[in-house]
This record gives structure tokens, sequence and C-alpha cells, in this order.
DNA sequence: ATAACATGTTATATTTATATAACATGTCAA
DNA sequence: TTGACATGTTATATAAATATAACATGTTAT
């Protein structure tokens, strides 16, 4: 269910891609201004991988490619996914203050 | 810096795993038989990543190794990274909002 | 002591991800 | 309309992840 979003979120180039789509939309030629160490075709695999995981919408304008960010699919991980293992970390650090009382 | 925490939780096995380790600590060999269809080297292989990601914490005990998780890393996720991205979609929700009304 | 058990180690096959190269298409602006 | 630009497509090389196999060590219970 969250697969997609978690392997796109593995890779630190595409998590660096989607930093910097948080700022605000940028077309792919922007991207690769940003990332100069990478190949174009590089930069839009990546973009495909986070398309596919809807974390990044694409918008055609003309001759340009307007990526925007979609951050639900994390907000969708961190209500879902992250919080019985929040509460985890909670309980244990709970456990450890009760046992040096 | 998140990157070993990210990478591991990519694989939808070793989130399982996590998820197995969430209800109690488990051996090796419980995790084996919680997940017939895979080698036990591959479990092996699997907590290795988890453990080097600090997720999981092995104790040794006689023969046995006991898996502890370890949910702080993915706290700290929680905390450090998701913020800004919860606070983007929540944005862009309130932006639509507006716009309808 | 010894057989069964639980785990550890090394090597390797297979699959998948990452990064480029070469070429093609569509768009804008002078 | 034509040259520069932005993007798309297909193929391929390289690197990394995933899954097993074969063998080894240490531990427990009888």
């Amino acid at each position: 269910m969250f697969d997609a979003v978690f392997k796109a979120l593995a890779a630190p180039t595409r998590r660096q891609i989607l930093d910097v789509l948080r700022d605000h939309p940028a077309t792919t030629s922007d991207l690769c201004n940003r990332f100069p160490a990478l190949d174009r075709c590089t930069v839009m695999q990546h973009l495909k991988v986070l398309a596919d995981a809807d974390l990044v919408i694409v918008q055609r304008k003309g001759r340009e490619r307007w990526n925007h960010l979609n951050a639900l699919p994390i907000k969708r991980i961190h209500d879902r996914w992250i919080g019985p293992y929040a509460a985890h970390a909670a309980e244990v650090i709970d456990k450890l203050d009760l046992a040096l009382s």
C-alpha cells in the first residue's frame, strides 16, 4: 500500500528533489540545474519514480514540464503507519523512566 | 542522516519484520517461522540492514538471538523530516478550501 | 558425550536500481 | 521558418539489493 512511496523516499537524490519542490514547483531543467552532477535522464527517471508514487504531480505547459510536490502520500504514512511506532518508542521511554525512578 | 533508515524501510519484507517485532521481541528462528517463504539467510540479511539502521537491537542469550524493535529512528524521522511535508500538505488543502469558498 | 538446535560466515546467483548515451519530438522566439 | 530549447524514448552499462547454497561454530537437552 505504501510501498511505492517508501521506495521512492529511499533514494537520497529523490528526497533532495522533494526538498527543492517543497519551496516551489520547478521545471525539469530547473531541477537539472540544481543537480549538475546528474544527467538529465537520471533526473527524469527519478521524477518518474516520484510521479508513480504520486509524490510529484506533472503539469505540461507548452514546452515546459512543471513538477509539483504532492505531500499527501507522506502525510498518509505519517497518519497511518508511523503512529504505532511512535507509540512504541514512547512506551519504551516510559518504561525506562519508571525503571529509573 | 536518515538515509540508512529510509533505505531499511524501503523493503516491504523489512517493514513486515518490524511489524512483528512491534508486538514483542523475537528470535531469528521465530522470524523464520513467521516468514516461511524466505530463506533463513535472507531473514538474517534483512535483520542486519535493520540493525545497521539501528531499527533493531540484538541481544544474544545463549544460543538464541533476540531481536528487539527500536522505534526511535522512526520517531526521529517523524519529528525532524515529516513535519515540513505535513505542513505543505496542510497548506495546499487550506488553499483549496479558500478557492472553493 | 552427542544429537538436535540456533546462529554465523563466505560465496554466488538473480533481480532491481541507478546513471548515461544516442536519437526523436514538440514548442517558442527571433 | 529555422535555430535553440525543453522534453520524451529506447537501449545499455554499472552498481546495489535480494535471495540462496554450502559449510562452520557454539549451545542446550537428553
